[in-house]
DNA sequence: GCGACAG
DNA sequence: ATCTTGTCGC
């Protein structure tokens, strides 16, 4: 099985990877209002990890956005090549993340990543990095809220709040979704080319039935299940 | 200096 | 992310 190529260049150092980030960080596209939901393609991308045998896999996974049916999916190997530091996700995931959306043949459309956007200590984390790479439309759905603040949202299914840098005086970095009635919210943010209200819509149109966008959770099956061959 | 911290 | 069994509930 081939292995993703790391770039020569790809930064070795936090520093690097911090002024990385603050160079690239101007060319995000925060203005366009971005695809609307339900039209095209979208996909969803995501890693999976086994730091012992030091073995990284990335999978991508192309919905019809209208019945949010599988069109095309991929799988791409590599080796990790930075480790986890909270703010750095991307240097970790995106070569191989690169890699598995170069497979694709479908045009992936709007790109559901999982992790954040603009809601980054330096405004730019992995989404917001794939989409200046990439020139792709991107959002970014979290788990968890990172270091930033909120108030519940209500209890209904669609309900949202601001999710704030409290460190920024209050500056709304993202909202957090309540995706299902009384389940625990996501954490939606904005990355290249789409804006927060957009952005927000396609996380409550992929999440019909389950907490998670149906993107994430395709392609988080995915790479596991291919992690777990490549690995034996 | 200490703790917290997407995946 | 990953390590991990059963268990409560629709």
């Amino acid at each position: 099985m081939t292995t993703v190529r790391i770039p020569a260049d790809w930064p070795t150092t936090e520093a690097q990877a911090r002024a990385v980030q603050d160079e690239l960080r101007s060319r995000v596209d925060p203005r366009e209002a971005g695809p609307p939901p339900g039209t095209g393609t979208v996909t969803g991308v995501d890693v999976a990890y086994d730091d012992e045998r030091d073995v990284v896999v990335a999978a991508a996974v192309v919905l019809d956005a209208g019945n949010l049916e599988v069109v095309e999916e991929a799988t791409a190997v590599g080796r990790v090549c930075f480790p986890y530091v909270p703010g750095l996700l991307a240097f970790r995931e995106l070569p191989t993340v690169l890699a598995v959306l170069d497979r694709l043949t479908a045009a992936p459309g709007l790109v559901v990543c999982d992790g954040y956007g603009r809601a980054h200590p330096r405004r730019f984390g992995l989404a917001s990095h794939l989409g200046v790479l990439t020139e792709l439309p991107t959002i970014g759905v979290a788990k968890n809220p990172f270091t930033f603040t909120y108030e519940a949202p209500g209890e209904r299914r669609g309900s949202t709040s601001p999710l704030v840098d409290a460190a920024a005086d209050g500056e709304e970095v993202g909202r957090a979704v309540r995706t299902q009635d009384g389940v625990k919210p996501v954490f939606v943010s904005a990355g290249h080319r789409v804006r927060l209200d957009t952005a927000v819509a396609h996380t409550l149109h992929l999440t019909p039935r389950y907490r998670l966008p149906e993107t994430t959770r395709r392609a988080d099956a995915l790479c596991r299940r291919a992690l777990a061959e490549a690995t034996r």
